[in-house]
DNA sequence: AGGTTCTGGTGCATTTTATCACAAACAAGC
DNA sequence: GCTTGTTTGTGATAAAATGCACCAGAACCT
């Protein structure tokens, strides 16, 4: 295995966004094997539970690196190590979330962040009914003090999880706040200055393309 | 505007399913517009809200059909229409979910799943102290009785938000169950049968994506 | 030691996806 | 009715992503 001494572009060639994409995908699934007891796998055995093909796996991670060892495929705690480096989740990113309705108190609960990179540092909320209250490790905060957690944490990173017309309106201060990724779950497509990079989840997007099938 | 009288594939060449993957992004986007008061857009309007080029939402809807009038762009309401009839969402979909945890029931207690073409018919756990309570429309039942549900309302999708290490099994009692479609919360690839379709969320693969480009 | 079997990395071919750019259709003003 | 300004639908083109096929390195068996 050819020590790759440092872990970053290869070249300084643009890596597509579809790759960088599967990265996590890659990294959940090595760690799952890992959790099996797994040492060592191949893009042939990786590709097959993901449905994806060796090539691509191996094409994926060339860009990186070169992470296996002929004959015998990839070294699963040193390739999770490498991935957890790329996409920098060697440490814990704090998040704030805002909307501590139903959807805010699963993702507040959810415990799963922690050993992937993340960790939830504030909740916010304008209904006054529900400041104060505990969710998940914190207690739900005032919506106007974002500002002041955003400085105090270092956060980056935020979930919009509040109504729909509420959403562009939240989005707006977040950004006005200093955070500069955001992860939306109001089914809306915000708009945001070029520096903001946002991602959605709206299951009803995936219902509606798995209807399609269904005739 | 030419009377579109079938929709239905243009031509029978296959649509990739990329484009299908857009459709209820329009979709959304329009009956935002509609809600707002708006008649007609174009498809430069919606490339900017989308950040999409306008040539690349004219191609999509070009598979199905021709949807504009030249000089003056889309009837809003009659391209969500069409677009629903595409979707197969001009009607409502049963949909059964399995994990009556804290993710379970923010789905359940959503209450935008109707106007979008889908309705949760039925909430399954195994934990006995999970069912008979109420969660959202419906009372959470025994997971053991999922095949006599699934065959009561028709259902064909399905939702799990369950624990990742139970997630496998209950994906096979699904499939077993005759469900066909699948949206998968537990943070895992699952294998399934080639006649199942899978989609996933999974928010940490979104935070992961984010935090390769903050360095 | 030598042959056999794997497997990763990679250049090249293929396929897929996105963009360009333009004719035709339509609206609106005069 | 003619001209001007839009906007669609689409064939042609460009770009991107994927898959193929092979070489070299490594393990393993006899």
């Amino acid at each position: 295995m050819k020590a790759t001494t440092t872990v970053s572009k290869r070249n300084s060639k643009e890596i597509p966004d579809i790759v960088i994409g599967r990265l996590p995908v890659y990294l959940r699934t090595l760690r799952l094997l890992a959790d099996e007891g797994r040492d060592v796998t191949s893009s042939q055995e990786l590709g097959g539970h993901l449905g994806i093909s060796s090539a691509q796996i191996r094409k994926d991670l060339s860009h990186f690196g070169e992470f296996g060892k002929q004959g015998t495929g990839y070294n699963i705690a040193f390739l999770c190590n490498q991935l957890q480096k790329i996409l920098n989740v060697d440490r814990v990113w704090p998040i704030v979330l805002v909307g501590a309705g139903s959807l805010g108190n699963a993702i507040a609960n959810y415990a799963g962040f922690e050993s992937r990179g993340f960790r939830i540092v504030a909740i916010f909320d304008e209904d006054k009914k529900k400041i104060g209250l505990e969710m998940g490790p914190v207690f739900v905060d005032d919506f106007a003090n974002l500002k002041e957690r955003v400085e105090e944490t270092g956060a980056q990173i935020s979930v919009i999880a509040v109504p729909t017309h509420v959403a562009q309106r939240v989005a707006d201060q977040l950004i006005q706040a200093g955070l500069t990724s955001i992860l939306c779950y109001a089914p809306i497509t915000l708009t945001v200055p070029p520096h903001v990079r946002v991602e959605y989840i709206d299951p009803v997007i995936h219902f509606q393309h798995m209807t399609y099938y269904l005739g």
